[in-house]
DNA sequence: CCCGTTTGGTTTCAAGTGCAACCAAATGAG
DNA sequence: CTCATTTGGTTGCACTTGAAACCAAACGGG
């Protein structure tokens, strides 16, 4: 058995999963500011549907690493406020596919300005070189861990 | 307005996310296969009390990224299981240090190896001196959106 | 075909979370 | 000293979540 001698805080694993709470706090708090009418929680699934319009219910919940019920709740809200669409496959009547409406896609122009301001935030001070790095190597992870994909 | 033409899930925020997202599942996981008697939730304020003993819910709150109502009931499943205790500070009444118990900083030999193994098994494949930049990065980011500490 | 199995999606249930209201102790300006 | 304010912690509530049970459609070997 391994010593560990170091600071537990510093190991990858829950630098990684509190980074990543303190970047979706920031987000949620800034979308209620700016008075978003849908729950944070759809975030998530937007970002994907964003560049995988027509993907199935199935797949959004692997991608954005939610429950399949979950993600049936956030299209039930999302179809609620004209963001998206359930269209049912006509070559399987069980999967349904979900299509972004018009206001759907604008939204990614008010709600990105919102990322990449929490992006700016969290790297101030940080080399540019570096923070790519660290992108990529979270992509990679991102890869590894989702092997489902 | 600036324009999106890349991926937005190349977007630090969303990466960062569920990476995050990803480890955690990972380690609840693992653990509840090790049959570990308390619940997830307890794994950050653990971590934290492994290098902060005698810390008060208050710093643990913010250093967790959590509620302090989350907080207090953490310890309430901690202290049931023998794990920390709540020792009422001399200098003020109304703050409670919390303090590991034996069993509760022998569990960090169990804890740990899970963790290093769920990096081991994300970091497959990238070179080690970029996770080292990542975790800098990481690292770096969490002071800047955790300057409350 | 036919029926057991798998797959996509919904519903239900038992957590866990943040927010807000609350209580008790400490602080501090007048 | 006194009372309004602040601070540490707990409790109640509304909301989100994952796991499991469930239903319907598709698949597939016999």
């Amino acid at each position: 058995m391994e010593d560990h001698p170091f600071d537990p805080r510093e190991s990858l694993v829950f630098l990684t999963i509190r980074v990543g709470k303190l970047l979706a706090n920031h987000l949620h708090k800034q979308e209620r500011m700016e008075g978003q009418e849908f729950p944070p929680h759809c975030m998530g699934v937007l970002v994907d549907l964003w560049t995988r319009d027509g993907i199935r219910q199935q797949d959004l919940a692997v991608s954005t690493i939610k429950d399949k019920a979950s993600i049936t709740r956030a299209l039930d809200v999302l179809e609620k406020h004209n963001i998206a669409l359930r269209i049912p496959d006509p070559n399987d009547k069980r999967t349904k596919r979900i299509y972004l409406t018009h206001k759907g896609r604008q939204l990614k122009y008010d709600l990105m300005p919102l990322a990449d301001q929490a992006v700016a935030e969290a790297v101030q001070g940080i080399p540019e070189k570096e923070v790519a790095t660290c992108k990529r190597v979270l992509h990679r992870m991102y890869e590894n861990m989702n092997k489902k994909l």
